[in-house]
DNA sequence: GTTAAAATCGAGTGCTCACTCGAACTTTGT
DNA sequence: ACAAAGTTCGAGTGAGCACTCGATTTTAAC
């Protein structure tokens, strides 16, 4: 599972071979093929076990935590594991090929991921803490393109993007301040 | 030329194969070769020509448009040639990939664009029409990151994602108005 | 018209690929 | 102890890949 990971993130799914796969568990490629019957399905199998594994919302749920620092906090922790981000952007990108695997799991994660920053802008939204002006479905694509876009950049140039910083910037100028009781006029 | 930017759009760099290329120009495979002598050569000659071709910057540079709605422009026009689009988002996650002939390319289109929207920044900061606060090296960053990763969403699901629109909001965001010089107080 | 150069291609070459097959070997339940 | 089930692999198979070679045809130059 690992192996694999490694594998399709450093040359891609149409890149990658069983073999190589194989080779560093220290396994003949046919047992590889006992476990997943196509190399289709062995890179299902990764991109869910990625999931399952990282969680795709923050696993303890800190309600102290604002939505800016939840963010911020995961961009932070995704420096720490370019392989996974490798992995995400290369695949991403080859998915929109003709007939790729993993065209649908993108498709979804896209929509998934809307969806739920949609929720969230919308709430901040509500306690009027959006700046006004700000569509929360546009945003939240925004978010999402700016994080990838961001990451691209990164793993091109690591010592040169600061991929934190760029989110911050983005999410200070449409996220308003908490408002300050006191403050009121 | 066309023909290779297709396939190469459509199947990626590795996925896609010279005979495809030669096939779509009812052309031998050998012959294709003695034009380009290897699949390396054929892709970086066809990013050199698409660049050519379309231009990096605007081909006519009017003095009467503005940064953004320059920006826009080319936005909107992008989205009549899904192809390109493709081309540049499949093959810049795939230059990601260990040895990819296509990685130089790509890192350096990202420095020269990064630095040309350094300079537009920075001179609209000087003319203080950039928000207070906004970096333009990071917001150079982070156009670029917004605009490549909402293209993207939007090959994933055209109908549902609005280019233009996101790039718009994010612009509105960092650059201020045209100072109207009625208005001061 | 002759000749040199450029263009085209059929037929390979050697390689890698995903995947199959059949037979061993190991483990496990009883 | 024994059989069933699970695991492992060597040895293929057929296809596709980038790329080569040698030769033939087409074009161009003088």
């Amino acid at each position: 599972m690992e192996a694999a990971h490694t594998v399709f993130a450093a040359q891609g799914y149409v890149g990658g071979s069983l073999q190589d796969v194989a080779d560093r568990v220290g396994m003949s490629q046919t047992s590889l093929l006992h476990y997943f019957p196509s190399k289709r399905e062995l890179l299902l199998a990764v991109l869910n076990w990625r999931d399952s594994i990282t969680g795709d919302g923050q696993t303890p749920p800190d309600p102290t935590e604002t939505f800016s620092e939840s963010i911020l906090r995961q961009a932070r922790f995704n420096e720490k594991i370019p392989g996974v981000i490798e992995l995400y952007a290369v695949l991403c990108a080859e998915s929109l090929t003709d007939d790729h695997p993993g065209r649908a799991y993108f498709c979804e994660r896209f929509d998934t991921l809307r969806a739920t920053y949609f929720a969230d802008f919308t709430r901040l939204a509500e306690k009027g803490r959006l700046r006004p002006g700000v569509d929360p479905a546009r945003a939240a694509a925004s978010l999402i393109a700016l994080w990838d876009g961001i990451q691209t950049q990164w793993l091109l140039d690591p010592e040169g993007i600061d991929m934190a910083a760029c989110l911050r910037d983005y999410l200070s100028l449409i996220i308003l301040e908490e408002p300050d009781e006191n403050t009121v006029a």
